[in-house]
DNA sequence: CGTGTAAGGAATTCTGACACG
DNA sequence: CGTGTAAGGAATTCTGACACG
């Protein structure tokens, strides 16, 4: 289920994060949605997945930037390619 | 895949329809999206498989009310259950 | 650093109606 | 019957910034 189809509200209601939270993890590159033409962002459900298991980490005390260097060493259980 | 997440613009561009068209299906009660606070509708992949088959229902000239019938007696491919 | 918020604007979606046929 | 469209409004999302710390 990679395909980005879904907006920010409807991520924020299954991840329990605010937009804030999910446009800055996009802003150090943990995520990359897609956009529309208008320049909505579009999720996948493997973005939910994948910010989910950002929040974790961030609760387990990583900064964004150690979890970028996590993602780069396929540390995360969620796989995923960053532009 | 029968969350409720997308929004009738990626319908579209999935199903190739346009939104009068999806909107009129769900008139008809051959579809029954979810809706956001705000009255938005919310699709799953299932109502996208289900639109795709109604389209095709509609090219070999069945009309609306017989799809819904087909519907009702099990004899459409994607299974759905319409309130 | 990570996140909240008010601000103003732009894109998205909604409903009810008129049109054609 | 099924679908296009213009109309006006409401909900959704966007960006850049200020704030706290």
């Amino acid at each position: 289920m990679n395909e980005k189809v879904m907006g920010i509200g409807m991520v924020c209601e299954l991840t329990g994060l605010s937009e804030r939270q999910i446009r800055y993890y996009e802003e150090r590159q943990l995520i990359s949605p897609d956009r529309t033409q208008g320049r909505t962002r579009k999720y996948s459900f493997e973005d939910v997945e994948r910010i989910k298991e950002i929040q974790q980490k961030m609760n387990e005390g990583f900064n964004t930037f150690e979890i970028r260097q996590l993602a780069a060493k396929g540390r995360l259980t969620i796989k995923y390619s960053c532009t």
